[in-house]
DNA sequence: AAGGGAGTCAACCGCTTTGAT
DNA sequence: CATCAAAGCGGTTGACTCCCT
């Protein structure tokens, strides 16, 4: 890849210094002095770290790289169920406050959840023809994709139990009583031991989360793996299903649980928005614009 | 099999905030 | 208190990959 390519036809490129500057992805070998130097002197100023290890990167570049890819706790791999609902929870709460709702999802980053946002969670807005800071899109998700995601964590983690999980979710406080326990674990103060103790990582997988995390740490830790994306995850629509009362959308009257048991598999792995619920929700949207 | 479009995500940019002197 | 550098943050870009035709 020409990694010098974009810098060199920017406008702001001058000095000798400067020029030699590396820009663009990171290779394993400056990852490796990055790690090395950090396990070695610790962090101190991005500044001068890049410059005594040898990197000619900005500090800039190496702390992003560091506090996104290389640094040690920093988790990989699909957005949970629970991570998607907190996220969804927090941004209705903060906007695009996104290192602060980092601080709640223990080895996330910012990038990474800003990019589920923009990529997944917009992508939906988009397609409905609504705005996602709009009312209407913060109901649906709030009304719709949330106790989507309430439900299937209930269905993940009683698949184990055999409990019942049919407990009507056809409230806004279910959702509070679902996240707010979150909420109030996940302080940013104690956000890095939670981490550990996994508490927030309910899998679609009956696979146990520890071991599955930690197993990715160490994966992702090691600069000589193979550079993969993260799994690409199809994500869980926000909109599962609806129940129109004939007067509009009163998203808190739906039934919610009707429509969403049909879907059934559990896994959290495919789209749940089928082209009929796209089009009542867009002639609704549209509608109420 | 090839080309194009869409989706994803790492990395950069520029502004703001924080901390040191 | 003022100034400057570093760090932090959110927005944006562009390369890569996947999927569909």
């Amino acid at each position: 890849m020409d990694v010098k390519a974009r810098s060199s036809s920017g406008p702001n490129m001058v000095s000798t210094e400067e020029e030699d500057l590396k820009r663009g992805p990171w290779t394993i070998e400056e990852d490796f002095k990055l790690i090395n130097y950090i396990s070695i002197h610790g962090k101190g100023r991005w500044n001068s770290l890049a410059h005594s290890a040898g990197l000619k990167r900005t500090g800039k570049s190496c702390r992003l790289r560091w506090l996104n890819y290389l640094r040690p706790d920093v988790r990989r791999g699909n957005i949970t169920l629970e991570e998607q609902l907190l996220i969804l929870q927090l941004h209705s709460r903060w906007g695009n406050r996104w290192s602060k709702i980092a601080q709640f999802l223990p080895g996330r980053t910012d990038n990474e959840i800003k990019n589920y946002w923009r990529t997944r969670v917009q992508k939906h807005a988009k397609q409905l023809k609504c705005d996602v800071n709009s009312k209407e899109f913060k109901d649906t998700m709030r009304y719709l994709w949330m106790p989507r995601l309430v439900e299937r964590i209930q269905a993940a983690t009683t698949t184990t139990n055999t409990a019942s999980t049919s407990a009507a979710m056809t409230s806004n406080a279910s959702i509070e009583q679902m996240m707010l326990p979150n909420l109030s674990y996940y302080t940013p103060d104690n956000a890095s031991t939670t981490a550990s103790s996994d508490s927030i990582g309910t899998q679609v997988s009956p696979i146990s989360d520890s071991i599955d995390y930690y197993n990715g740490v160490s994966t992702n830790y090691n600069p000589n793996h193979d550079y993969l994306q993260a799994n690409h995850e199809s994500l869980i629509s926000p909109i599962g299903s609806y129940c129109n009362n004939g007067d509009g959308m009163d998203f808190g009257l739906m039934e919610l649980n009707h429509h969403w048991a049909s879907d059934g598999d559990g896994d959290g792995s495919h789209n749940l928005l089928n082209a009929e619920d796209f089009f009542f929700l867009q002639h609704q949207f549209n509608f109420n614009m």
